[in-house]
Parts: structure tokens; sequence; C-alpha cells
DNA sequence: CGTCTTTGACCGGCGC
DNA sequence: GCGCCGGTCAAAGACG
């Protein structure tokens, strides 16, 4: 769907941007467009931008004109691009006829959505920032009533003037509706891939129990029940190398190279290290499965196409943003340093720790200060960890953790599935401000950002009284679409783990620490103010924030090894059984 | 003496 | 092939 075009209306000019099309002005929008978008005609209404961006100038419509609907006035200009260079309505979308019967109900929930956002752009194209508004047709009046001049005229757009106006206000309220029904939409559609995802994870476990497992993996295996519930990764990545990942973090820390003298290893197979191994180039006798990046996986196609997914999910990282005078904000966790190293570009040095609260916990950090501002200190985890999260950091899971699976889930066989699930986790779980929360997709590995280096700005809204204060935000993904809302959502998120579980009895302190973090001991609910209040504050704390990167990278790391019948390995604590131990 | 930090060396990826 | 760079290793030193 994206075809790489860039469209902006500047608010100020009201000019529209693009590769192709500079410096056209816009004096008034077409109504005939806004006509066409009203019935949702998407073949149309791609005619239509066809017709608004390649006129420079747009004459003031016959009632005729505007009343057509079925024939857009393409009259031949010049320099009229081709309908294919700005037609970004999809094809799948544009060729799609009422007549069309989709086969499953996935396939219908994801046409909808990508003609609700077909649509979506195209009415934000037109009425964000004022592109519609007014003023800008007062512009495109003005040349009239100097060219006329009669006082009827002038009355006739006058009357024109207020029908626009109430066309814009009615389009804008079409907008925000299909922006709720394009987000519903992609939740349904988000939710039935998941239930589809488990259903045959599911299946295949039960297969596989049936088979005649050990007894021991038996045991295991129905440790793994509860685990079903909160699966994060796709159902296709599953059961591919938990024992590995210990087992290869094992061998490290033995110090013993060789592979092979860990039963794990051997019997499984794989090769991953998680702490970079994954990227090295095998040892001559290691190179019995596919991490590695420069031979193809010896595995079935599709399989190996989730493994290679897998590869990158297994290195996402979890980057922290916060102002702290500490050397390193306190998550809960135990590090130890062992190395540091000068970045280039940053007159600061790099310090790497990696986690020593169990033997052979692979996740490790990068704590380095910003090189434009020195009092944030940037905190990188990667890796998840093979023990119970300290409550700490554990008590973001229940909240992330719906999440992050839109994150991991998905069609992430293809690059642009991922940052789908990407762009959606943006606008679901970190929905809260655009500056605060990011999702990067680029090359080698998918990060998340929180920056929380704004703390509690006074100007920001955070303590606006909330109607829903304790609302999960994965089911308000249309904060998205309405800015003044998105800071609402942290202490929503926030909220809602305080409401559940009192989680900071396990916050712990550190000098740097927010005084008024403290109020976070409360074992009972709180009034929604003071959540938002006390949210407001903790969100600062750069150990908070910590905990919640350490809890998030945790998930994106130990989603990886979901599903796996194989559980001889105590790598990789599932997330589920983490949260039975700490959130009990 | 054990643990942790420091720091130079080493390794692999990547771009030229 | 070479150099740069990020990441890791491991010996040496510091500390309690």
């Amino acid at each position: 769907m994206d075809r790489g075009w860039d469209l902006t209306l500047d608010s100020d000019s009201h000019r529209l941007f693009s590769p192709w099309l500079a410096t056209s002005t816009v004096h008034r929008p077409p109504v005939g467009f806004l006509k066409l978008l009203a019935h949702n005609s998407l073949p149309r209404a791609a005619d239509a931008v066809t017709t608004m961006l390649s006129s420079a100038h747009f004459d003031h419509p016959t009632n005729e004109e505007r009343n057509s609907v079925a024939s857009p006035p393409l009259s031949a200009g010049d320099n009229w691009p081709a309908v294919e260079e700005v037609d970004f309505f999809s094809a799948d979308s544009k060729n799609r006829s009422s007549q069309e019967q989709p086969s499953t109900a996935a396939t219908v929930i994801k046409k909808e959505s990508e003609a609700c956002s077909n649509v979506n752009t195209g009415l934000r194209l037109l009425t964000a920032n004022g592109g519609i508004d007014e003023s800008t047709v007062e512009d495109g009046l003005s040349v009239d009533v100097d060219n006329k001049g009669t006082k009827t005229e002038l009355a006739k757009l006058q009357l024109e003037l207020q029908r626009m106006n109430a066309e814009n206000q009615r389009l804008k309220e079409m907008l925000s509706q299909v922006t709720n029904n394009y987000s519903t939409l992609q939740m349904h559609l988000n939710a039935f891939i998941h239930q589809q995802q488990n259903l045959g994870t599911q299946r295949r476990q039960e297969q596989e129990a049936e088979e005649g497992k050990s007894v021991e993996d038996k045991l295991d295996h129905t440790k793994m029940v509860p685990r079903q519930f909160l699966n994060l990764a796709p159902s296709g990545v599953a059961g591919i190398d938990e024992v590995a990942n210990s087992s290869s973090e094992e061998r490290t820390r033995d110090g013993s190279k060789s592979p092979g003298h860990s039963i794990e290893l051997g019997s499984s197979g794989h090769r991953a290290d998680q702490d970079g191994g994954a990227m090295r180039p095998p040892s001559p006798d290691s190179e019995t499965q596919g991490w590695l990046p420069n031979k193809a996986p010896i595995l079935d196609g599709p399989k190996a196409m989730d493994q290679s997914a897998e590869a990158t999910m297994r290195k996402a990282r979890v980057s922290v943003r916060a102002r702290s005078e500490a050397p390193m904000i306190t998550d809960g966790c135990q590090w130890r340093k062992y190395g540091q190293k000068m970045a280039k570009g940053n007159p600061c040095p790099r310090a790497y720790y990696r986690c020593t609260m169990a033997v052979g916990c692979p996740v490790r950090k990068q704590v380095q200060r910003c090189a434009e501002d020195r009092s944030i200190l940037i905190t990188t985890y990667e890796g998840n960890h093979n023990h119970p999260l300290p409550a700490a950091a554990m008590t973001m899971v229940s909240t992330t953790t719906a999440a992050v699976s839109m994150l991991l889930s998905g069609s992430m066989s293809s690059p642009e599935g991922a940052l789908m699930n990407q762009n959606m986790l943006a606008r679901t779980m970190l929905p809260f401000s655009s500056s605060m929360a990011t999702i990067s997709a680029s090359a080698p590995f998918p990060t998340v950002t929180l920056d929380l280096t704004h703390g509690p700005n006074p100007n920001l809204p955070l303590h606006r009284p909330q109607s829903h204060p304790f609302q999960v935000p994965a089911v308000t993904p249309y904060q998205n679409f309405t800015p003044n809302l998105h800071s609402q959502a942290l202490p929503q998120v926030l909220s809602q783990a305080l409401h559940n579980k009192s989680i900071f009895s396990g916050l712990q302190t550190s000098e740097d620490m927010a005084p008024n973090a403290q109020l976070g001991h409360q074992a009972h609910p709180l009034p929604a103010d003071t959540v938002s209040a006390t949210t407001a504050a903790i969100t600062a704390d750069p150990n908070f924030t910590a905990a919640l990167a350490a809890a998030i990278s945790s998930i994106i790391g130990g989603s990886s090894h979901r599903n796996n019948s194989d559980s001889r390995s105590n790598a990789n604590v599932p997330t589920t059984n983490m949260m039975n131990g700490f959130l009990s």
C-alpha cells in the first residue's frame, strides 16, 4: 500500500507537498472528491485525488461539477501525472468489487482495514491542519470575488462557503468514524490471527503429547499450558530453540566453546547464541542449524522464514531514555560490567553490562549518556532473562503483554508485516506521545524506545480527568488519531497495573529516585486522580522506566521461546510463569 | 581471597 | 583486501 509517496498539507500556505508535485497551491478543495469520500467510493476517490493534485488551481466549480460524483472533471492538463503516480490507494482496494466474496473472515477484516486505511489517508490529507478549513476556501473565493465583484455572486459564494463548512464538519465526523472503524477492524484482525495461531499451537502440542513424550516432557508441557494464554510470537516460530538458548549460554559461561558438550545442544541441534552468537560465523562443528546469516537455514520453507523473523526478534531491543545523574539506573536486576567502549559520535563512553541474577542469564544492557544532553541516560536492554524478574520489572508485564504481542504477531515473515505490527504497538501500547515512545524497525534489529526524558511536564495534560482511568490501552487504539489524548495513555497503562496489582511493592529506590514516586507503595486501589498524578511522577523515574524496559525486553525475548514443547531446559522462564510467581 | 571493575586486545561485520 | 567500528573477552588491578 505504501508507494513511497510523501504528501502533506502545509497548514500555513495550504500547499500540497509531494515528490512529484511540489508547489501546487490548493485554493479550494474539490467538492467532488469530498462527496466521493462521503460515499466511500474508493476508486472514484482516487481519481478525484488525481484531479485535485494535478490542478494547480481549482476553479470555482459549477453546480454540475459539484454534483458530479460519477465523472470527476479530468480536463486534459499538460502536466497531468499519470493516475498510477498518484494512486495511493492499493490496487487491491481499487479493484475490489462489491460482488467480491472473500473466502475467509480474516480476508474480510483485512480488506476492510485496508479500505478504511485508504479512506483515512485521503481524509487526513484534506482535513488535517486546516486543509479544507474556512481560510482555505476563502483564499480561493477571494480571487473570484475580485474578478466578478457582484453582490449576488458574493452572496452565492457565502452560501456556498457555509455549505462547505457544514460539509467539512460532516467529513471530519466521518473521518473520526472511519478511523474508529479502521482501528477496530485492525484490532479484530489481530485478535483473529492470534486466535488462529494459538489454536494451531495448541493442536500441535496436543499432537506431540499424544505421540508419547517422555514423562519429563509431559510435566513441562503441563506447565506450558497457562503460557498459551500469553503467547507472544507467531505460532510459526514455535518450538525451535528454547533449549538451544540456554545451552549456548551455558556453553559460553563454562568457558567451553566446543559445542555438543551439552546434551541439550546436541539434541536440539540449534546454535542460537543470544549474545551475538547468532550473528557470528559458525564454528565448523556447530553449524547444524540455520541461525547463521551466511547459510541457508536447513529447514522447511515457511519455518525457515519464521526462524529468520525470530532471529530478528531475538535481538529486539528496548531502549530507555531517562534523566538520571546516577551512572546507572536501578531496575531491580543485578548487573556486572564487562566492557566499556568509546562509541563514535559520543564523547561519553558506553558501558556494557550483563545480568548476573542467574547463572547464564543472557540479558545484556548498554548504558550511555546522550551526547546532546548528558543528563539523559540511555539504557538499552537486549535478550531475555532466564530467571524470574524482580517485581519491579514484572509489574508491567500484564499490561505490556497484549501490546508487545502485536509487535511480535502477525505476518512476521515479511518485513512489512513486522513493521505493521510494530506500528500497531506504537499506536496501542505506547500511544502516549510520539516523542515518548518510538519503534524503530531499522536494521538490524527492531528497537522499542521509551523516551521519558520529558517527565511529568506540566504542559502535558497528564492530569486530565479521565472517564476511564483504568482502561487497557490495547483497547483504545483510536488515541493514535487524537493526539491530545496521547498523554493519557501512559497513565492508563500504569494505572491499570496499579489498580490490578499494587505494583509498587517491589519498586526499588535509589539516590535519584523521585520522592513522590514513593506514593506507589499503597496497597489499595488509588483514586483516579491520585493514580494519574502518581503515574505521571513515576514515569519520570528512571528506575521504573528501567524496570518497564526490562519487562518489555523480557517479553520480546522470551516470546521467541514460547510454545516449545521441549521444555527440558529451565532457561527462559515463561512470562506467565514469572507472572505466576511474582504477581500472585 | 573472592568479587567486581578497568582496559587493552581480539573478533566479526560492514563499507569502501 | 583493508580499515573502521561495535561488541566481547580476559588479564590485571582495586576493593571489601
